[in-house]
DNA sequence: CTTGCCCCTGACGTCAACGTCAACGTTTAG
DNA sequence: CTAAACGTTGACGTTGACGTCAGGGGCAAG
């Protein structure tokens, strides 16, 4: 298949697939003028690059990987990789659910104009400093959503 | 507080304070010689702010929200912004969760050297296509999980 | 006073994964 | 044969959240 194929049926540009191979992550045979030849194993590595590129992987981190998921084996330092981009990602899941979280209590009071914002889902989070002032929910709660 | 408290408890570089400021996400009193001072609120306000940069909001994004965080009322396009964040950050998270499987199955590979790659959890992703070879894990089987 | 540490503005540098354009050769449908 | 559609290399542009440096001023202690 060339390059327009591939990059069709991966969901990428054609230049990405140029990238991706300055970078060595993908090989490709050549036609005698030239032009790139790909087998159709390729679409389904690209869409793993991706997967990776997506997810935040550098490039050069993806290309000692790959070695790896071809020959189904891993030396030590590629396992000490794959360990630690695998702990990066659960990071990096934990922020983006704490981001996630703000936002739904931004949501949440955002839907309930009143200043009793849920109370019994809320109260803890803005119970009044003292007796004669209601606290709306602020800073420290929202970005939290544990009063300080 | 000066700039350098606030960056030190709220653990961003006093750029990163500065620029927060040119983008409209941080307000400053100033002495009469023109240095930056904060009141204790800063610093939670600059750990959302770092929240949500590390969420992948860009900085106009959160511009527009911070108002709602400050009055705990959303206009409707503000409304719209907390919902299309929210499943983007949902969509972000399957992605990783999908790209950390990915390595889990590399793992698991990596650390069965033998042929038979942990038979009772990946049979149904490698069984042999026909009776005479078994095929390894291929590229295909661990970008997805699943045969083709 | 001066030493050392903090702060200011302004401006350029960075990094990565491509986008985009130029100038040109190749393949293919009619 | 010709025009459209596709391919090639090379090189510069983009984006965002800062890092970093230059050149200058402010401020408490000794």
């Amino acid at each position: 298949m060339r390059i327009g194929d591939i990059a069709h049926r991966a969901g990428v540009s054609t230049r990405a697939l140029r990238y991706y191979e300055e970078q060595g992550l993908l090989a490709s045979e050549r036609t005698v003028t030239g032009q790139r030849i790909y087998p159709e194993s390729a679409v389904e590595r690209v869409r793993l690059i991706q997967q990776f590129f997506t997810a935040g992987l550098a490039s050069r981190t993806i290309l000692q990987l790959l070695p790896c998921v071809e020959t189904g084996t891993a030396s030590p330092e590629v396992f000490t990789i794959l360990e630690q981009e695998r702990t990066r990602i659960n990071a990096a899941m934990a922020d983006l659910a704490a981001a996630g979280e703000a936002l739904d209590r931004m949501i949440a009071i955002a839907h309930h104009p009143s200043p009793e914002h849920c109370p019994a889902l809320r109260e803890p989070a803005w119970a009044p400093s003292d007796g004669s002032t209601r606290t709306r929910p602020t800073l420290a709660t929202i970005s939290t959503g544990v009063a300080p």
